[in-house]
RNA sequence: CGCGGGGUGGAGCAGUUGGCAGCUCGUCGGGCUCAUAACCCGAAGGUCGUAAGUUCGAGUCUUACCCCCGCAACCA
């Protein structure tokens, strides 16, 4: 009955720190494996930190360091953030270990082999100073539309593509001197063999999707798919275990995409799984991928493609959740800027669940959303401190109450709870975050209207046993609370186990079998008001 | 005609197959005193971007138009 869920977050570049709207499309991983787990599913939660290609080749160049010293430093902090920011990944690595490198080698050489990687021979800029091809950004020129100086990619000024005629003659990038035309071994995918079969899995499993990916993969399907480059001219990455092309090295998204498929042989390696179970097909299992609107067609179309290519039955991506973007006060995140704040920044400041909590409530899941300072504030005191925490405070330090009696549930409460994790669970599995946050917050409020239509300040004076069924239910409630918001919240829902002596979190509703003595406990608010 | 997203009470958003316009925050008035002045009740506030059309009936469908935001950059 249980499945084997793959959650895979996008591997984040590392060549700049993160910033909010990052961790605004990640914590979406993190909402999945934990509601899974919980739900008694085997799960396996996965991620790293993407460390090669072109701009940091370029970037460690610019600062004259190596490109490793470049990915190692963000590759540390990337580690350090995730784990304040408590993702529960089952394995966190990054694209430069030996392991990774061999497995994405094994997987591109079974493509090869099996004829959907193939060698052009195509002429390209080359300096011969340097001694070396140039990628398009590489080459320098007058833009022919505009008359600017530009990089070869795309005109700064005015956008225009520059053609591979129009490249003929441009400067190197480096040396500046002036490039000749010569011809060059690159290998291609061949995408457009999988049209098929990735429409027709696509039509099958995208109505779960967000509706950005469906429109964007259908976009590039309607289009059709073209070959793609996978071999860069560069020294740093994964090597292409073909003979004749020691010189060259993978194409980031290639051996990218593929980590999620290294990590998980890792993690079961380690553990004595069968990472098989989660990547072949008819093994009960269900693979999600998380990441913001630009990736779309690097997880629903490329690594599709790649697992087709293996020819080995496997299961493709299943549910793409991909998010829009978060603007700060109204504007992009830009570090030059100075518009917004890292996410190192954010969690000095913050609590870490009032962030994650509001990251979630606020997300950009359909829409590009906005994060200011103000609202989040708004979110912490108003909603978590005045309505939760405060439930919490009022029932469990109530004016001299020493313990917590089994008494009678309040069986209205009581259907609600167990409605709550229906339809809850049913939210986060249609990936409708915003909406299953706010139904969680709708037992907060029955809880405090309930509390307040009982007056158990004169219950205590006038009937005990009423007053022990009012906190006994409140209490119940709390219990349960633990749980909902245990994907979200999971340092606040921890402090409610230990006051409530709870076990182990689960998707199930529970109450509360034996008496809390609460003289022994130091029970401290589970929110403070920022000022 | 480049592509895409969006315009709903002060703010942020929901509104599935067309059927009396909802939620949270904020504001105002009242209640309570268990609680971190938190909680509860009530009220005010919208001609659903504009115009025309289809319909017994449109925020919801059709057409035209107006406005905002992405799609280039260190950036998801």
């Amino acid at each position: 009955m249980n499945k084997n869920i793959l959650v895979g977050n996008a591997w984040p570049y590392a060549n700049s720190s993160l910033h909010l709207g990052h961790i605004a499309g990640l914590i979406s991983g993190d909402i999945l494996a934990r509601y899974h787990r919980l739900n008694g599913d085997r799960v396996m939660f996965v991620s790293g930190s993407d460390c090669h290609g072109t701009p940091i080749t370029e970037r460690a160049r610019k600062e004259g360091k190596t490109p490793k010293e470049i990915a190692d430093y963000y590759d540390k902090e990337f580690r350090g953030l995730f784990e304040k920011l408590n993702f529960s990944y089952d394995l966190y690595s990054n694209t430069d270990t030996d392991y990774h490198k061999e497995k994405v080698k094994e997987l591109f050489k079974k493509l090869y082999d099996n004829g959907y990687i193939y060698e052009k021979i195509e002429p390209q800029c080359y300096c011969e100073k340097c001694n070396k091809f140039l990628a398009d950004r590489e080459v320098v020129l007058k833009c022919p539309e505009c008359g600017e100086e530009t990089k070869g990619d795309q005109c700064d000024s005015c956008l225009h593509v520059p053609t591979q005629e129009e490249l003929i003659g441009g400067n190197c990038i480096v040396c500046g001197s002036k490039t000749v035309q010569r011809d060059n071994k690159i290998l291609y995918l061949k995408l457009p063999e999988f049209q098929k079969e990735i429409e027709e899995h696509t039509k099958e499993v995208e109505y779960a999707w967000r509706i950005n990916a469906r429109n964007e993969t259908e976009k590039y399907l309607k289009q059709g798919l073209v070959e793609r480059a996978v071999t860069r001219d560069i020294t740093w990455g994964v090597e292409i275990p073909i003979s004749g092309y020691e010189d060259k090295r993978m194409y980031v998204w290639i051996d990218a995409v593929l980590g999620y498929l290294t990590d998980t042989m890792k993690v079961c390696e380690e553990r004595g799984w069968d990472w098989e179970d989660f990547w072949k097909e008819g093994r009960n299992n269900k693979i999600y991928m998380c990441h913001g609107k630009d990736n779309i067609v690097f997880h629903s179309i490329i690594l599709n493609a790649l697992l087709l290519g293996q020819k080995e039955n496997y299961h493709l991506v299943d549910t793409i959740v991909s998010t829009e973007y978060l603007n700060y006060n109204d504007q992009k995140f830009s570090k030059s800027k100075k518009i917004g704040i890292t996410a190192l920044e954010a969690i000095e400041i913050y609590p870490i669940d009032s962030l994650r909590f509001h990251l979630i409530n606020n997300g950009p899941e359909r829409k590009d959303t906005n994060f200011t300072p103000e609202d989040f504030i708004a979110t912490h005191n108003s909603e978590l401190l005045n309505k939760f925490g405060n439930l919490v405070n009022r029932t469990l330090k109530f004016k001299n109450l020493e313990k917590i009696k089994l008494a009678t549930m309040d069986s209205e409460i009581k259907d609600l709870i167990e409605i709550t994790y229906k339809e809850v669970g049913g939210l986060i599995e249609k990936l409708e975050f915003r909406e299953a946050t706010n139904k969680i917050m709708n037992l907060v409020e029955v809880a405090n209207k309930y509390y307040d239509s009982k007056e158990p300040w004169k219950q205590v004076k006038e009937d005990e046993q009423e007053f022990n069924n009012t906190i006994f239910t409140c209490s119940n409630i709390i219990a349960n609370l633990s749980n909902l918001f245990e994907p979200i919240m999971p340092e606040t829902t921890k402090k409610i186990r230990e006051y409530l002596e709870l076990k182990e979190p689960s998707w199930q509703p529970t109450y509360l079998e034996k008496e809390i003595d609460l003289t022994t406990k130091d029970i401290q608010a589970l929110f403070e008001r920022i000022k």
